[in-house]
DNA sequence: CCACAAAGCAATCATTTTGATAGCATCATT
DNA sequence: AATGATGCTATCAAAATGATTGCTTTGTGG
């Protein structure tokens, strides 16, 4: 019998594609291996045989499409990750590096609308993992454009935009910075001083345990513990405080003491505010006010 | 002189590996190449080989530290697509499907707290590509739980949560139904009737034209230009009308007639709203009365 | 300052994987 | 019943890979 961890790299690309395809569009023709992997007949046919020997029971094939289908006994041979598989068929095949792509226009992602140029991305982690400053121009929707030099330690998505956290040299503390809105980055080849780096980011490093539970107002409370697959209505989750607020406001989470936020869509409320102490960070959060 | 289209499947993706290593961590060990692709320390001195052929002054090697580095002319053989390159920063490389991964801990994605069952997507996607009914249990806000026949034809995501877009035999029209909301979602094998099929979904196949400006409210323009990637203060986008009202709360557009919306960290108005006519998708965008 | 260890490199050969081809089987179509 | 399209298997040649060896470079520690 065949072993799954004994087959090669590309031949266990190959199997997962087809596993894939059974499970996720139902079938699978010889041809689509061929013009997927651009790969010989002979060698696909080897590949169904031992996707065959695996799985002897997940596919069928039929001739009056000449396509095989998938079983209702179907068991998967690769355990694929819900979200990445969502990726896989919005964006198509392939790791996004070299291009064997083929979206699905049956599933269709969220629109990203900022796309930071991958020059900035490539500066900035680099930049992170060399420990190296970087001077950049900087327009800010508060200041307008300055120019900085910032010590990147990370960078994170916050729903809408790509940020870096940074030491920035200007106001000597922790900052978030929009990607998007740095210019002409520049990693500076001398090493950083110790307290610029990230360890010395407290907000960063300070993991907050919150309590996600469904909003009062919501009539039928079952819809939404669903979507979050919450476990007693509740939904624990360990956030950095640094990302806290973006969190809050990405999924329009009740921030108010007693949840009397009454804003149209308001699903979930941040059940241990009170607990959590005074945060900074939480003045973009929906409802939130000091007490 | 190499052909980069000549080579084959596994050694392109090891070559993309090294180019994207070199560009967005800026050093590369041999022992890299090794632990990712468990390959032979001999076809990974042939691949390093190859790629200084391929592109002689990307790197160099210090023996300081025994690793290849990013010179400054480096020149990349892949085009990397930014966003391609950020999942694979976060959610490691590979394609998602044999788990070669290896996430970085500087490049974080924004918290999807919904997550579909992939079988739930599995049943839909094989119903979709095979215009094939389900029969689930559905757990809506507003109604509480049903057992429905949906007809889906497609999935997107909101910025928040993965739609089904399906006709729901129950009220005889195209709706959206929450992924996470249905439960024991099962293929009807009887074929479905044509006024059923995705074709007749008329707010899905009418595509809007719109554009989005900076928000008058906004002190420093350029920054928000800039974040969208905005040609002369515009950005116009193709939008299925099914899908308007979801993008325009994502990204917190105003979608009143005259820019009036003053809720804090509103950066962009729907400025051909008058254009468009009354359109229910609307109903959810921040700002919008008709009229 | 020299020996050593660690890593990289190049060459060689055995093994494995792949590609190409040919002949046969199956089944839908006509 | 003939035809054509596709799939299967077997075979052989070609290509890719793995393992081994001996060599080079360079930093490190005695």
């Amino acid at each position: 019998m065949a072993d799954l961890t004994e087959i090669n790299y590309a031949q266990r690309e190959r199997l997962a594609f087809i596993d894939f395809c059974l499970q996720f569009i139902g079938q699978l023709s010889r041809a689509d291996l061929v013009n997927h992997f651009k790969t010989g007949l002979a060698s696909c046919s080897r590949d169904l045989t031992l996707y065959k020997e695996l799985a002897p029971n997940n596919m069928t094939l039929k001739h009056e499409t000449k396509q095989y289908y998938r079983t209702a006994e179907f068991k998967p041979v690769y355990e694929h990750n819900a979200e990445a598989i969502l990726a896989s068929l919005c964006r198509g095949f392939g790791d996004g590096l070299s291009h064997t792509v083929r979206p699905s226009e049956k599933c269709i992602d969220s629109t990203r609308l900022i796309h930071p140029s991958s020059e900035t991305i490539a500066t900035l982690m680099r930049a992170i993992n060399n420990r190296l400053a970087v001077s950049c121009d900087y327009i800010s929707l508060t200041s307008g454009e300055t120019s900085r030099i910032i010590v990147p330690h990370a960078i994170a998505n916050n729903g809408q935009r790509w940020h870096v956290r940074a030491y920035d040299q200007k106001s000597k503390e922790f900052r978030d910075f929009v990607c998007t809105r740095l210019q002409n980055a520049t990693e500076l080849k001398k090493p950083i001083s110790n307290t610029q780096s990230g360890n010395y980011d407290k907000e960063w490093h300070n993991i907050l345990t919150i309590e996600l539970v469904v909003h009062p107002s919501v009539s039928h409370p079952r819809a939404i513990e669903m979507d979050f697959g919450m476990d007693g209505g509740v939904l624990r989750l360990e956030v950095r405080e640094a990302l806290l607020g973006y969190l809050m406001r990405q999924w329009n989470v009740d921030c108010s003491h007693n949840a009397t936020l009454t804003l149209g869509d308001c699903h979930l409320w941040l059940k241990n505010i009170s607990e959590l102490g005074k945060l900074a960070c939480l003045t973009i959060a929906p409802g939130y006010k000091e007490g």
